[in-house]
DNA sequence: GTTAGCACTCTAACAAATTGAGTGCTAACA
DNA sequence: TGTTAGCACTCAATTTGTTAGAGTGCTAAC
């Protein structure tokens, strides 16, 4: 085990390469953090750090550089739980505000806070399964020979279509049908409505096949949709911000990674398990971003997976305040969600 | 005017720069074409190409570069209108198919396909007044203190939202109620849907406060979306493919502006008014992007403006490629969009 | 255990030398 | 008169050489 100055110095040399991604000295140390101690004990201990393990030298002469165990031992044991600046808390809720129309918008502000908070690429998974239950379809009328099919659901949501109405059919005959379906339908989940029951109700109302047809690939669109997962991605402008990636080919494979939506969506969802989710360099088993860490938070309601979100970035990543953000951001979620759900 | 040969020289030296990026010279013209005359020769006419304002020397043992002005010649009649391979036009129409249940997936694969053809960002701007004329609300039943409010429009759009039943009020009640806001504004073109009229429609039910309001949001979200425009961005990631932007300054400053979402608008607003519009340079008004070129093309349906795409990068640009891509990409959605109509 | 002192190492920054692609001019040629 | 070979000249890019500075590791003294 590291003695407690080894780990003060330790923790020093870690975080002053986080600010300034230059190399640390044993004299940068003694000059700007006031330990008692010289360049030169300081040096000693250096040493024995890197023979540990923690510290790498990029070459003889220049300072030490955290290793991924470093950063390992760093976020499992000498991080302090930060808080947010009022001022940071104020950005967030204002930019929360800034958009919201439906909760896609939430997710999508969401990755962009994270992004613009952390200075790094964020990913949003928003996993869209609420439960949400099937109630009644709907013919509103349109025109003489279309109407609108309307599927509504106990969250309110309406998914709607048009749709032909059969030649000589008269709206008593629709609303039937509509009752017909919806009495067989209501109360299910949209994700339990499943291929059979939707052919054992075929076989009922099979004389209107044209309007039946519609219906079907309604209902089927609203229960995708209802299971779709999807991904935001923010702030890969950010990339070019952070001196790692000063070079033009390093970003364009992140990016290139990045533009994937599949490759991003298993990423996302290999962390999902564990709430709070730090892998640094090659610990992610995913190729092409193994030089990077990722911070990723999955967060719950009632026990379901309701979206996870990381942040990818060079290993040298300021752990602490991607921490303190997803945290706070977190929180602001669940009070959404909940108050969504009154 | 240039005689011929100037011509030919001209296009050769635009050509190759345009393919290579590298500074063109008098031997290498001779060499990759065979134009029967020496470098000498070649050299003479270069030099006069260059006092006519065609040419540009980065320094003086460089070989030359094309100026602003060779590359509006160029545009203007030089170029010769060329047509897609049939492997460029069966993976746009791949592309196309890749994605597509709404009508802004289709715009986005737009700009998708729009950016990988021509290697460079595109934008993509969708009008969406697509003149929808009001028809009727309605009020579904969701439980006991809620319902949801649909606002259906001849076009078969149904908007709706959920909205708190009034303590006390009946079914019956507000059947009536969507009737008389329905009577009043039936007919009408959401666009000319005005405040005056709604608050007119205010006094005659005032009564219902709450339902009204809630209406109120709707109706007005619903014809802000109608005059919507909105901006699909394609390929920010292949600006980092031109070695032009080789410097990450240079990517950031373009990315920055590109990030603005109403500064792209208004660029695409600025050029909608000719067919094709192709600005080089400083021809383009907007600061920023004056080391680029852009080309530009607008549809229209029945006279009115449906849309503008636009591919910006280099003044260094495959202008007949791209002009090709987009007229392909035009007949495309024309067929889509006359084909959504009916 | 700590520290001052010092030789040693290695990069980054700068300067000087070299290379090579390209031009412009001139004189000769068809 | 238009074309071309020849040659001196220019200038960025590359290479090579030099220096300065930051940092280390070791040793000996405290």
């Amino acid at each position: 085990m590291l003695n407690d100055r080894k780990k003060k110095i330790l923790q020093l040399i870690i975080e002053d390469y986080i600010s300034t991604a230059e190399p640390v000295g044993s004299r940068t140390i003694a000059r700007k953090y006031d330990l008692g101690i010289s360049p030169a004990t300081i040096r000693n201990e250096m040493s024995d750090l890197e023979l540990l393990g923690y510290l790498e030298k990029p070459h003889t002469s220049a300072g030490r550089v955290p290793s991924a165990q470093a950063y390992r031992f760093y976020v499992d044991s000498l991080i302090e739980p930060g808080s947010l600046t009022d001022n940071d808390m104020a950005l967030i809720n204002s930019w929360y505000k800034e958009r919201r129309r439906n909760i896609d918008d939430i997710f999508q502000s969401t990755a962009k806070i994270l992004s613009r908070m952390t200075q790094n690429v964020s990913m949003v998974l928003a996993n869209k399964d609420t439960g949400a239950v099937f109630r009644y379809i709907k013919f509103l009328p349109l025109d003489s020979s279309h109407a609108i099919l309307c599927i509504v659901t106990d969250d309110g949501n309406v998914d709607n279509c048009v749709v032909e109405i059969p030649l000589g059919m008269r709206p008593e005959e629709m609303d039937y049908l509509a009752g017909r379906i919806s009495s067989v339908l209501e109360g299910k989940e949209l994700s339990e409505i499943s291929d059979e029951l939707l052919s054992a109700l075929h076989m009922d109302v099979a004389e209107d096949k044209v309007l039946f047809t519609s219906f079907l690939q309604a209902i089927k669109r609203m229960s995708r949709k209802q299971n779709e997962q999807r991904v935001f991605l923010g702030g890969t402008k950010q990339l070019l911000n952070q001196p790692e990636f000063r070079d033009v080919e390093r970003v364009k494979s992140l990016l290139g990674i990045l533009e994937e939506e599949k490759v991003v969506r298993d990423l996302l969802v290999a962390g999902e398990d564990s709430g709070l989710k730090i892998t640094i360099g090659t610990e992610n088993k995913f190729t092409g971003i193994q030089d990077c860490s990722m911070v990723q938070a999955t967060y719950r309601l009632n026990g379901k997976i309701v979206g996870t979100m990381a942040v990818l970035g060079p290993t040298r990543m300021e752990y602490g305040k991607v921490i303190t953000v997803m945290d706070y951001l977190h929180k602001y979620l669940k009070t959404i969600f909940e108050q969504e759900k009154e």
